[in-house]
DNA sequence: CTCTTTAATTCGAGGCTCGAAAAAAATAGT
DNA sequence: ACTATTTTTTTCGAGCCTCGAATTAAAGAG
């Protein structure tokens, strides 16, 4: 709410339809009562709401799971989100292969599928394609009874313009600018959202726990390459120009290794997979980075660190320092906020955990000592996941299901 | 307006007043029609609004000022904030120096006190005592029509803890953790904010330019000592734990030079005044900074830069460095945002840029190139000044004048 | 002195939330 | 078996809000 923003009656009614939408989507199941209780509402707004809800098929009263039956006064009827009246599909793009998922309204899966495209060889419409060929499928496939297709969310290894839905440029793909948004959103007729894998871990954390990623948190994604997602401010910041918290991409060594960006000296070229694999396998540090660095590989170099003290120990001290000195760069610009570490590089965290610790301590210093909140989450591909998809639920929450409208924007449905 | 915020009718006319009061305050002189024209609202609903503000003494309508005359229809009415329904106080706090003024509602000042005081060996209650004295003369000496106190807002060099309105510690004087906020509160029964005067300086910017310097931006204060203050997503970022944005404490040189904060290689103990003195003066760059350093002495230096290539001008140039690699982190972790250079530090613009730019420039790299945007302001009092102020003006416009009560919060009058 | 033009207000319609009262739907007790 | 009690949910009126249309106010033009 801005000071340059002009409030409408109507407004209200809208915010407090997001509010109970919200509180359903947490909890699941509730009753009107249990409603009231956690949204502070009066019961007969809740009860106007409801009925408009229901009347509108967004959600539904829940017979077979009666919340608590045998006590006195009339019993609650249960609520909870209709999951067929709308499907979502969620796209994640990664080098040499595409994850497409459908889902109900709920958020409970309804279809997936997995396909291998050669990314590297691939032109844009060749992804295109490759993706539309999977959502039909998956759209063919579904039952009878479920909801029409209303969001698309992408999530791609990649820099993308989040407001234009487009990738700029991804290390998977030769070409660039690859406006997914604009064809996706023209053959299935629904909105799209195009965001960096990053962004959707970050939205999937503070879904996973909203207590502790709250207004201000960021996830580092320590894969085959090096992201961020941040939330300021309660919301994700997906940067005015272009696509913003390049974590990876901060100077860490001037003039210093070989970055896959082609710059030099980037947190990515110490902290990566291909840093460890390059550094381990006694590649000069300016030499040209791997394109892809198999798991089996990874995990057996970080296993040697564990059993004896070596070039490996010393591969994933390196990385150490490159994330802690990115972190004090972070810290110190914005807050030491909760950071949470994902991918291959979460694993290794007993690796690394010394290193980044004695560069980060030298931050605080001013006033009481921070303790840092650093958490790690080894496999990234189901917070992507969840992240694509609670993109898609929050934004027919909040946007399409917010005003009493119920389909005055027109849909064309294809498939 | 969040997800888990309930909304209620009273909101919307909360919220329409702040938009009036918003207009108001930035055109000055503006009729009814014109607000309608500028803000949107309906004319029955300006009407509504202005006739309560009216009411409440909070805007007026000013005769003299006429907007237009001669004109074939009934002539507009010009209305203004009301300058005698408040009084809001200001404090700077710098090294060996308070300055306070007293401004009114509308933004005029009315009366100005600059203090000597030995801030190095002064406890933190002879710092209260201070500006207790001087807020009680300046609010004795105004004029019987002003109106009574209502805000308070600090500056202060150093770090500070924005939700409590505590100064946890700063150069300028031994005691930490002074809370200004608390004692001021009680003395003068008014809401009190403390910050940063960098902070200050970015609500300054926000006000003074409010195209260029929208959502984000950042204000770089180079001075004796270096700082930021960050605007995010439209509203100051003032950090949750304690203060955000120590620009200058980002590292720039692994164990290089001494810094003030007692750590070393900071981009503040190559960028700062001390840091271009030290260097200068043939110190080494472990030697500890001088506490102060005088403008003649520092302009000296800076002449001396601009007439021949000695010394003096690596001296700058490795300023220049040490501000570019901060800034690339700052563009890599947050986007390319509008940043503002202010202090000393900006009238020696011309001999830090080369080196900034030069590594700066090597950040863009994904689709369009950036074009970065650098402002620069040399004095950073007045921005201060007016930072303070504009944070007690629309502390009361959006807080104590939004909702339709006028004055139901009872407030002790002192003096 | 009347006509025209522009500004500002008034009034009713249609929303919204909320509190109080009423209705609904179960169990508990005699 | 039937009434009393308890709890949930809905209904209804009061009091906000914004807005459009009609009305009133206040000037200059002719």
């Amino acid at each position: 709410m801005f000071l340059d923003e002009i409030a409408r009656p109507d407004d209200v009614r809208r915010q407090n339809r997001r509010l109970v939408l919200a509180t359903l989507r947490r909890h699941g199941l509730l009753s009107r009562t249990d409603i009231v209780a956690q949204t502070g509402l009066s019961p007969s707004t809740v009860s106007a709401i409801t009925t408009a809800l229901i009347s509108e098929g967004i959600i539904a009263e829940s017979r077979d799971g009666d919340i608590i039956a045998n006590r006195r006064g009339r019993p609650q009827v249960a609520l909870t989100l209709n999951p067929a009246v709308a499907t979502v599909a969620t796209v994640e793009l990664a080098l040499n292969l595409v994850h497409a998922v459908l889902f109900d309204y709920k958020g409970q899966m309804i279809a997936e599928e997995f396909h291998r495209v050669s990314t590297l060889d691939a032109k844009s419409d060749d992804l295109i394609h490759s993706i539309c060929l999977m959502l039909d499928n998956l759209l063919e496939s579904r039952p009878p009874n479920a909801g029409r297709l209303m969001h698309i969310s992408m999530g791609v290894q990649g820099v993308t313009d989040a407001a234009r839905a487009t990738m700029l440029w991804s290390p998977i793909t030769p070409d660039s600018n690859i406006s997914f948004g604009d064809a996706l959103s023209k053959r299935y007729g629904v909105a799209v959202a195009v965001a960096n894998d990053c962004n959707m871990i970050a939205e999937a954390l503070r879904w996973i726990d909203p207590e502790h990623y709250a207004e201000d948190f960021a996830a580092i994604l320590l894969s085959h390459g090096i992201g961020m997602g941040l939330y300021l401010k309660g919301k994700p910041f997906l940067g005015a120009h272009s696509s913003a918290a390049e974590f990876g991409h901060m100077l860490h060594v001037p003039n210093g290794a070989l970055c896959r960006c082609g710059r030099h000296g980037c947190i990515e070229a110490y902290a990566s997979d291909y840093a460890i694999l390059r550094r381990t396998s006694g590649q000069d540090e300016k030499a040209q980075p791997a394109q892809d660095v198999d798991a089996a590989t990874y995990n057996e170099i970080a296993n040697r660190a564990r059993t004896r003290d070596g070039e490996e120990r010393a591969a994933f001290r390196k990385a150490g320092q490159a994330i802690g000195s990115g972190l004090r760069s972070l810290y110190s610009l914005i807050d030491p906020i909760p950071v949470a570490l994902v991918g291959s590089g979460a694993a290794v965290f007993d690796l690394i955990e010394d290193e980044l610790r004695d560069i980060v301590s030298s931050t605080s210093g001013w006033g009481a000592a921070q303790e840092l909140s650093i958490r790690c989450y080894p496999d990234e591909h189901p917070l992507i996941l969840q992240g694509c998809m609670m993109t898609s639920l929050l934004h027919l929450d909040t946007q399409v299901f917010a005003p009493g409208d119920a389909g005055d924007t027109p849909i064309k449905r294809a498939i």
